[in-house]
DNA sequence: TATGAATGAGCATTCATTCAT
DNA sequence: CATGAATGAATGCTCATTCAT
């Protein structure tokens, strides 16, 4: 299986070759960031639309104008622009869940845990593509070690807040279990409003299940 | 449960015993329905290990002891293989869920869902495969209609229950809303008992907050 | 220069999208030995022609009148290809170089010293593909330990004999040195014949050009 | 030496200047023959560390301090920085061989092949990247027409020597066979000592060799 | 003149699928 | 029915070369 690379010179035969065909097409010249937003963006969208293991390098260079080259001047490999929409998709998410601050009182519990949900559900439709990035290729991250430290952090946020809920005793729950779960319930609720459900009735639902399941 | 080798294992074996046999090719036949078996256990088992986009066909028939081509002699492409496990697993779901009565009086609802949650979580366990089958790869389906047929009779099932218990007044949920998010509530649950956590705790966890969510 | 591998799913993408375009063309099959000879003849003749750098798998397989695919059910790689090659040239070598018997006493030296000669560019004539083979890419070898194991025991028996004849007084020269220089004259001879030279001039200079050199 | 991709600057040569200036872009203004021998200079010390065929125009640039572009101001294209390279090896070859003079009387020749001998070696040894150059990739050439001119030149100068000796009397050997053998002969010790062999030895036996051979 | 972002042809390799045996 | 050699489309990636700045 393997493929036994030894330092010869197999890919340079191009090099040894003849030149060129016809010119090219048009050249822009862009900031490095925009060119590297451009590929994110597209490989979002097609990721969405055909599922990560559909979309080939070309795919994403076509759909953000460019050449196929110009991928890897930006991404270290296809695998690099993952793990980079998946820390930029991170990055939202957890400032999303971030900005929340601890209640004062037990009283204040319900609606910071409302504002959670309200938070999240927000984030999970503003990143549909999130979805898709977090809850496939899971292998991919078990092999590394470090079992998907993305999800960790936004756990590591959920469980803070549920971790100090319970220590002022305004919460009732398993710290090693409720976030996750907790978390998957706003994934799923998520999940419902991208698919177009009817959002009020989602996110009443959803604070209202929260609310149940954390409340002492 | 993997790669059940029945001792007469084609060529392989053969190889072995006869390293001279100029073309030496063994036949083995088989009920239909024992090779499609062998097929699907050990793609399941592969898929597990290596994640579904990392198995090929090769990889499938190497281990369930037959030739390439014999795949395609039960199933039409990769993808139906792929197809028929979700099927396949959806049965035994269908069946783990399917299982459940209804209350008769709404005293019995507490009992009855931990009897869902319970059976369930069982089923999550024993078909930590299913996760990846039924997480991984979801828009492969959306594409070609049906969104995501399995999960939805799964759902349907949870969600004739949720209904009834609604309709008798011993529940309080959203009928379009509770379902899913109890179901990934459940699948959620199943993921953490399959990584290792304390099945005691998340079991105990699982039925207190699917309790807490849906008793009226 | 990497090359990030993690296990991921890139490759199967194919296997995701949809299914062929038009039918095929010949499928003929032959004994692997066939198919195996087959290819080394053709990459031997390409490598020649163009040099190896510039000879590429596609190349080496529609000389071979095969697919693409077929050269890896043969060879684990391009590389793969060319270490079988420079190991095929070597046997054939070192059995034209191996099959010389010592002389028994001095007065046989010329004659021995002659046969080798003759054997040696015979050899060369015949493997002109040797030239590029061993002359070329040097340091793909150089990496992997091992300093060239096939000219090396090209050399080898080539030391052995001039070891032997200076052990016993017929001929002078530095074992150190002598061999590695003989072998690249009857080499650059080799060479000359296969550019055309005059077969029976070569063949007589280069004779007494080694007596001149060996002989005490 | 690899190619340290850190996927958010593409500019990379300029980065490392100028870390903090915004778009950070030098400009050196030299002398066409500066920039010229600063890229061959380069290219050569990268051709012999890596082999032709694994170094890239990139690579040559960055060594050199210079832009890619900039290398396509002195360079028609990366084969013609080869052919350069050969060309500027060769002088010093030519200049190298080119020195003896002839000898007035037979008495002489053994002198001047001793001298010829000595600055052969010299030249190979101090110029091993024309092993490389010279041994490596002959077929490129063979193409596109002038059949090693490079070699050519030298063996011609070899040629006159030897013709003339065999006009005078003093030497014996055929003019058409001899300039090749001899130069290769003298490849192959220079070989020899570029790989670490006793300088003393290998050039006492080399000069004894040429002796040998062509003194009648 | 110098720069380096952009280009796209080309390469090695994989793998689902077919079909002669 | 079973086999596995053969196929070729598709993929990730490299790099010589061009050109807007």
């Amino acid at each position: 299986m393997a493929g036994v690379r030894d330092g010869t010179t197999p890919n340079t035969a191009a090099a040894l070759r003849d030149p060129q065909g016809p010119p090219g097409r048009t050249r822009t010249i862009r900031a490095p960031e925009t060119r590297r937003a451009q590929l994110l963006t597209a490989a979002g969208a097609l990721f969405i639309e055909k599922g990560i293991g559909s979309v080939s390098v070309a795919d994403i260079t076509t759909r953000a104008g460019l050449a196929k080259g110009t991928f890897y001047l930006y991404f270290e490999s296809r695998n690099a622009l993952l793990e980079a929409l998946r820390v930029e998709v991170m990055g939202k998410a957890v400032e999303a869940f971030g900005r929340l601050e601890l209640p004062a009182s037990a009283d204040d519990w319900p609606a910071c845990l409302d504002t959670l949900v309200n938070g999240a559900l927000d984030f999970f439709i503003e990143n549909r593509d999130l979805h898709d990035l977090l809850s496939s290729e899971p292998h991919a991250h078990s092999t590394d070690r470090g079992e998907w430290p993305l999800v960790m952090s936004l756990h590591g946020r959920l469980q803070e807040l549920i971790a100090a809920g319970i220590g002022s005793g305004a919460l009732a729950a398993d710290v090693a279990v409720a976030p996750t779960l907790v978390f998957e319930l706003l994934h799923a609720a998520g999940h419902l409003l991208g698919d177009g459900a009817d959002p009020v009735k989602v996110k009443a639902e959803a604070r209202r299940m929260v609310k149940a399941i954390l409340l002492s």
